[in-house]
DNA sequence: TTTGGTACTGCAACATAGTTGCATTAGATT
DNA sequence: AATCTAATGCAACTATGTTGCAGTACCAAA
């Protein structure tokens, strides 16, 4: 598909997803590199390194989009079938290395399945 | 929770949920009832019959807000954890009727799920 | 190490979904 | 009919995400 040109922004987007282990909003990525670059070079950005099969993306429950580091991803297949888990107080998002089954459902023909799993995450339990 | 009177608008409302089976997308609503009320009226009316157990709300893969009549909601608990089923040719979504069992994660506490399975419908299989 | 093609970027303007405040209207209750 | 207040319309706003285009910088080939 794509080339992806190793540029200062694919670098430094590179660098965060390497530090953080938990899923990264748009918006956050955005807000945390607008000294580097505009906003557009980040959704492009994203958009390559998905098609590339280094990051998987979807949907918070607020229907904002997210990205996450993928372990088992190809440039062909970006159906991990993880879920994720969204921390209802926090609002954070981790990947959950469960691997969950595509239930089957009669007389569907189902591809994919995107499962949202929400609730409390330990930090916000504690308190 | 809140008191609902039958409005012209309600009881518009109603009346294309009962006469759809399938959910539908706020954008949707809003452009199908353009001419007898206006936009922020629709999602008013959405949060208040969601608040009463009347629909449910869920976002689709592409972020945006749908609504479905509930079977089995209550102003409670709107937790039916059905899973949705979109289109991804035609876009439409359906609630399907399996209930899926919320998975168990060790160490997450999990309250709900939202699973959105994505295929082709029956209407786009054909063609 | 310079050159040149083109992938990439920044900017500004746009598109669309959804929200808010406030003045006005219209259900329901008496 | 009078009245209380839920509900509505409107306009302006916020936020997320997209597009076109001119200019920049990566990388390979000379």
């Amino acid at each position: 598909m794509g080339i992806i040109r190793k540029t200062k922004s694919v670098e430094l987007l590179l660098d965060i997803f390497s530090q953080n282990s938990n899923a990264l909003s748009v918006v956050n990525l955005v807000k945390k590199t607008k000294n580097q670059m505009n906003k557009t070079t980040v959704y492009r950005i994203l958009e390559r390194m998905e098609s590339e099969g280094v990051v998987h993306s979807f949907n918070d429950i607020n229907g904002n989009k997210w990205y996450a580091k993928c372990h088992s991803c190809s440039s062909d297949n970006h159906l991990d079938s993880h879920p994720h888990f969204q921390c209802k107080d926090c609002g954070a998002i981790e990947c959950l290395s469960v691997e969950i089954a595509i239930p089957k459902v009669p007389n569907f023909q189902i591809d994919s399945a995107e499962i949202m799993l929400v609730g409390t995450c330990r930090n916000c339990s504690i308190v």
